[in-house]
DNA sequence: GGGTCCCGTGACAAGTCCGTGACGCGATTA
DNA sequence: TAATCGCGTCACGGACTTGTCACGGGACCC
């Protein structure tokens, strides 16, 4: 899970600790060294989360998170606030602002990745949907569970992905680009091949319960789910 | 779906931003700022959820959800608590006296709105609780003791507290980060594999009385609690 | 009918994920 | 104070996944 931070402190050394920090838990840092520049960086690409300094020249970080909440590019985006130790935290103004958590100087570099991952953690909804049924195949959401009628089905981790993505995005031609991009998230890079390969595991673990000619080939574009031939 | 909500809490700026929050997700927030008014209030027209401080001028938090839960009119009301980080809270006691969630301070907005809409989505088909028996399992919620049939089966804390939550969530695929939320509590720091490593403990607690396969483990998503394989 | 492209299929090695036993530490109890 | 217990972490090994490749059959176009 590579995630981009957003670390607004006038402070390079500091910056500089939190961005090593980051790297080795396989996130991605971006600088900012005062409010102006936190400001233009989010308009680019929003990032996953924001670490914001209590003090920062010009305008305070609780200021900032304000602002932050405002728009709506950010308003979803965590928040957690750095703060040295004795300097007053208004935790209540704080959370007003909406921010996530506080994590105070000093602070080892272990602890803030730990509260990172929390923050980031708590701020995934799992809104897992319930159950659907296409042509005598069900998959309960919340349950991670394939049916045929009422037998339930063996079935592995990327071939359930797979299935969950087909039957929520039924009746539709998806390439192979498309289905990695789905399915295997954008960010990693795998042959367009592999997609075949899982097609056919899927169809073999299908094909006991005599649900074949659910997963369709469409030559030359892609694959389909769908019910009828 | 409008809904009207509790909010038991003292600080005045608190319970202004949780109201805040309550009525941008089309809800209604009925305050009380401490145990006496909270009574009152609920003596009225008992509220959908209650929010409830851990601290409390006067009464407690928890000594306050146990009234509740003795009230007749109230015994039903999902309770969610509001701790401060570093309180020291009680989990076991809590889910003793029937509370739903916990929520750790400080928290976003986004985040206490998330674990509302979750227990209320839950307690809408739970029936009255007390003691839920699953595949063989029994758990007594109010004494927080297991027994397999009729013999009682010794337990931990924290196998209890995993135990607990996921007989009061079965059939459904939990993540170790949000089984790490859900029991462990959000603000501590623990590794992903500690969790493994409880599951482990459970299972081996329950394996004695034949109570095996009851947790499951979905390989890359995490683990469930299931009667059937 | 031939050629070309596309897809199905089986095998395989690397990688990932999980179960398991052990250890140290702090808290609680005797 | 000593002893026990519960908990979090680590390291190791095994089992299962998974991405890739090579081969072959079939579809489509001419």
């Amino acid at each position: 899970m590579h995630k981009r931070i957003l670390v607004v402190e006038d402070e390079a050394s500091i910056r500089e600790m939190v961005a090593f920090a980051l790297r080795k838990a396989d996130m991605e840092a971006i600088h900012a060294a005062d409010a102006r520049a936190a400001l233009v960086a989010v308009a680019d690409t929003p990032p996953d989360l924001i670490l914001l300094d209590w003090m920062l020249p010009g305008m305070t970080g609780l200021e900032l998170a304000r602002r932050l909440r405002a728009e709506e590019r950010t308003a979803d985006v965590p928040i957690i606030m750095l703060t040295a130790r004795g300097e007053e935290m208004d935790r209540v103004n704080g959370l007003e602002a909406g921010v996530d958590d506080y994590v105070v100087k000093p602070f080892s570099t272990r602890e803030l990745i730990a509260r990172i991952k929390a923050v980031l953690r708590r701020s995934q909804d799992d809104d897992a949907t319930g159950s659907i049924e296409i042509g005598g195949l069900r998959i309960d959401g919340p349950a991670h569970r394939a049916y045929a009628g009422d037998v339930q089905i063996e079935i592995g981790p990327t071939e359930y992905r797979l299935l969950h993505f087909f039957m929520t995005h039924a009746e539709r031609v998806y390439s192979r680009a498309q289905l990695l991009d789905h399915v295997w998230g954008g960010s990693v890079y795998v042959e367009e091949r592999t997609v075949d390969v899982h097609i056919r595991r899927l169809r073999k673990t299908l094909e006991p319960f005599g649900l074949d000619g659910l997963v369709q080939t469409v030559r030359g574009s892609g694959y389909r789910f769908s019910a009828t031939p």
